[in-house]
DNA sequence: CATTCTGATGCCTGATTGTTATCATTCGCC
DNA sequence: GGCGAATGATAACAATCAGGCATCAGAATG
């Protein structure tokens, strides 16, 4: 049993067996007749067994070359089916992606990212973990995901992104507080006020775009109380102690006792950016990309508010919509 | 993809893959390195999929390569169960066998010796099929079943045969009948009763024995009844339509209103052989019939009673236990 | 009895696979 | 920063293997 049972040779067998004829099967196979009558003697002399009984007029299968047969037929089905899926893994129609998200991406455009994904490639699996923008960086390095979802505006070096959304902010404020008479609170009526923000070791990015909209007021921001993520700042909200500012994803967070309101002299915008590795390119993970890229709707995002932001930090036309080399920005 | 996946590159790949390292693959393959790149550039350029990403310093999977080696894994195992799998079938562990199976022998040797077999050869699965002598010998040469199991004595070209019982004559009574005060029948006190027999048609081989001893007492049976089986003749009797002769198998019958006896003056025996053909050789029925040949209570069956016969036709031990050709005897 | 069909065999050629020698690149070490 | 060791790739050559052709031997057919 040197040689192991050939694929060729199980391939060859098959046909003699279906045809049991030697001279059909070699036509079949577009091989002469003697390669059929050496490839069987050989598989034979592999295995130790008959396989076929052959009396110079017909050919039979024995008991044996049935069972053969039967598996050959099963194996050559099953190798079809591998490298069926060796090339669709290679295309990215079967695979796994892990993503991270944030709060806001999770209430944002995520979700319907998400739904058309998993409808074009139903067989690639995706884990969703949630992580603050600082974690998703680290474990992308790490290879822990293959795609984040962070709030930008992103320049990391190694790392390409793209926006995804491009929230204008909000003010979060208790039902109660009289700001929430105006259909649009201005900036400025915020100096002074309590603030309820998320924990600053982790919210960094989000209150870089917070504390730099209010310098633009003319006013610090006095931060009163951290809560743990969105929700535990909704929650501090509806209880009095303070205000916030959030994106307006904010709007699909319905909780009693809290009223949204725009803001009525400030454009600025708060970019979420998927973001990946430029390096150890996954072909599921190009495949989410390209889905992530031509979203319509993130493609009429993009066209709908081209250009827009405040002096305090550079125009959101530097990651509105196309691909960058995260690299080449920060050289 | 005109070599579509060789086996043996299946087998490098595996061993690439796990070593993560060309030159111990190939170590561990006994070939030298150099196989070892071609084999996997081919198997890439074959699948047009690039499988192992290779930066001279260091070796790791793609996705797709990840698909193909647990495909590889599955497939390497399948083979070595499916070459188990044949050569167990050339051993006749794995098959199948068809029987065919008289009244007397499902009610004598048959069920012990099938359950032995089961109990020895579990994954030969085996079919039952009820047929007369005849129909057997039929079934035998059109390859519709392996081994008969037949009302003898046998000698049928091209056939070989095996005694698997060879047992005495009983008479069957109505209840009622005067003959049931006797312990033991003599033969001679049959002559002028009402017999009720198998089919003629059908029950030829056991009405040829019947027959020949009721000459042998110097009568001739008078058959009033033919029943379709055993069950019909012990109901006609029951229904005092007549006597009948029957074998020993009988005591298994229980059937209220019947009444069972030996002959008295009568050694004659009817053995039921195992047959089966000489040519088309079974690796399973070979296993079924050494289990018949070897079964314990077989042999002791053939000890106990070497040489019982009657005078009415050649000794029984023609046909007591040695594998005979049918050919031999008829020639 | 010739014919025709079957599978088997011997010999030759081309393709495939393996080996040796060598190269280019990268990493670790001094 | 240069050097040696290790890695995978490549080229050239050798051995083996598989396929093709011609032919044989046996069996069915007329």
């Amino acid at each position: 049993m040197h040689r192991t049972c050939d694929l060729r040779y199980m391939r060859y067998f098959i046909a003699v067996a279906e045809e049991l004829n030697f001279r059909r099967a070699a036509e079949r196979l577009h091989v002469a007749q003697p390669a059929i009558s050496r490839a069987i003697r050989e598989l034979e002399s592999d295995l130790d067994t008959r396989l076929l009984e052959r009396t110079n007029r017909r050919v039979e299968l024995t008991d044996a070359g049935q069972v053969f047969l039967e598996g050959c037929r099963r194996l050559a089905g099953d190798i079809e089916a591998l490298i069926d899926d060796t090339v669709r893994a290679r295309d990215g129609e079967i695979g796994h992606v892990r993503i991270g998200y944030t709060d806001f991406a999770i209430n944002g455009a995520l979700p319907a990212v998400l739904q058309d994904f998993r409808a074009r490639f139903p067989e690639v699996s995706v884990d969703l973990v949630h992580m603050v923008t600082a974690t998703q960086l680290d474990a992308l390095r790490r290879n822990e995901i293959e795609v984040g979802f962070v709030t930008g505006p992103m320049s990391e070096p190694g790392l390409e992104h793209l926006v995804v959304q491009n929230e204008r902010l909000v003010v979060v404020l208790p039902e109660t507080h009289p700001l929430t008479r105006l259909p649009a609170v201005p900036l400025g009526k915020l100096a002074g006020e309590p603030f309820v923000t998320g924990q600053a070791a982790h919210w960094q990015h989000f209150l870089s775009h917070m504390v730099r909209i209010c310098h633009g007021a003319g006013f610090e921001p006095r931060i009163v109380q951290e809560a743990y993520n969105s929700e535990g700042i909704f929650g501090l909200v509806a209880a009095n102690m303070g205000i916030s500012l959030h994106v307006e994803g904010a709007h699909n967070h319905i909780r009693r006792g809290v009223a949204i309101r725009p803001l009525s002299d400030c454009d600025h915008r708060v970019p979420t950016e998927a973001i990946w590795r430029s390096d150890k390119p996954s072909a599921a993970r190009e495949r989410f990309i390209e889905t992530v890229a031509g979203w319509p709707a993130m493609q009429e995002e993009r066209n709908t508010h081209p250009a827009a932001g405040l002096a305090t930090h550079a125009s959101c036309d530097d990651h509105s919509g196309q691909r960058n080399q995260g690299a080449d920005e920060s050289g």
